[in-house]
DNA sequence: CGCTCGATTGAGCCGCGTCAAAGTGCGTGG
DNA sequence: CCACGCACTTTGACGCGGCTCAATCGAGCG
């Protein structure tokens, strides 16, 4: 097992944003690595040695069931963290959405440093955590929403993610849109237009929108 | 609505398991409570003070959409820890699914254990990590399966947890399922049917399940 | 014995998936 | 610079699975 030779550095969060991960006070910088839009950068299976950042672009993780069909379980943005693992292997794949740039770090390390200080073992546990959050908030989605909802529900999240809520360059296709939120391509492009068509918001191009009145998208997402 | 002696399994008071909450070496104890049948044991945006495991009977775990239809997260058995988090209130309730006896143990306990040994630290991040594998699991079931096919993986499940596979009594309703599988009482009700009539099961009465075909509940079961 | 609550069964309808065909933007090569 | 091809998106027609509404059945309890 290759060593990365990691050093840990108590430097203010902020600074640190895109070396490395950060645990409490103590952040463990990585190595950076490129990979091309749809670009497999780990697979199910596989030995989840090392865990990831993102530093720019998008990535999706998702897993594929006995059919063949995929569900993306969720986007990572910039500064997000994914392929957190506490078993041996992955439980998922993750793909590089468009062209990304990521910071990966040995899951030794991160193991290494919970052993050793409280306050990067009370960290990793609330990124578990959060992570627990989002999933049981995805699965409420897709368990009570009907479509349209679904899709307003995806954009106001994302819009408070990507942007100052207006305006926003959506890095994910219809089909990644459609596999988050289990519904055909078709269903997802009529939902945008009957969107737009309702002025709630505005398409410049298709990955491109413009909210126009976040108060509509609001009772839109209401289930 | 009286005492329906839902003992589902009489189970020998199989001692030291079930008088706390294990953490590597360590067992924290608990103090023991009892919840009648559909009682509330905390609700959502309550402080989360205590974290629980079920010693007899079963729990569910359900938030609430907007328009107060419920979605049951996940169901609790004997055995099983729930109630775990990070914030400071809970994010979900929890109520007993059958006549309930749960231990409890504070969570500022956990944490302080958690803070001096590295081993329960890490056995703590391993049940936040398994909760977080089974909600990725529950939304991969309401994203892709049909209702047919949600209904047998949800038998197989409960399958292997309750008993030896062969035969089980379901401590939840209908409505219970219904509403961990996003699906109505009415489709339930005919899924079960249908497996009857195919003899993937037997219904001696509508809660006591006799697997008779393993095989035949796989195919179902495979999306 | 009758009440009540849960489960089952049936009829009809609607939303979303399926299949099919244009339409759009972009990179590539002539 | 334009023509072409390819990938993605949009739009339409249609069928089916699961939801809604409603009636019946069955078991436990007063």
């Amino acid at each position: 097992m290759r060593d990365l030779h990691l050093d840990t550095q108590g430097r203010p969060a902020a600074a640190a944003a895109f070396d490395g991960i950060t645990l409490g006070r103590q952040t463990l910088r990585g190595v950076h690595k490129r990979f091309e839009h749809n670009c497999e950068i780990f697979g199910a299976d596989e030995r989840a040695d090392y865990v990831y950042r993102v530093v720019s672009g998008a990535v999706r993780t998702l897993s594929f069931s006995a059919d063949g069909r995929r569900q993306i379980l969720a986007f990572h943005l910039p500064g997000d963290v994914f392929g957190f693992e506490l078993a041996d292997v992955y439980t998922y794949s993750a793909e590089a959405v468009s062209d990304v740039e990521v910071v990966l770090v040995a899951r030794s390390a991160l193991e290494k440093a919970a052993a050793n200080d409280a306050v990067a073992a009370r960290a990793l546990l609330k990124m578990a955590s959060d992570e627990l959050h989002q999933a049981h908030e995805h699965a409420l989605v897709l368990g009570r929403k009907g479509a349209g909802e679904r899709v307003a529900a995806f954009l106001m999240a994302m819009a408070k993610r990507i942007s100052a809520r207006r305006e926003m360059e959506l890095p994910m296709s219809r089909a990644d849109i459609a596999d988050h939120l289990a519904l055909t391509i078709e269903t997802v492009s009529r939902a945008f237009t009957q969107m737009e068509r309702e002025a709630a918001i505005a398409l410049p191009s298709a990955r491109h929108v413009v909210v126009r009145d976040w108060g509509a998208l609001e009772s839109l997402q209401a289930a």
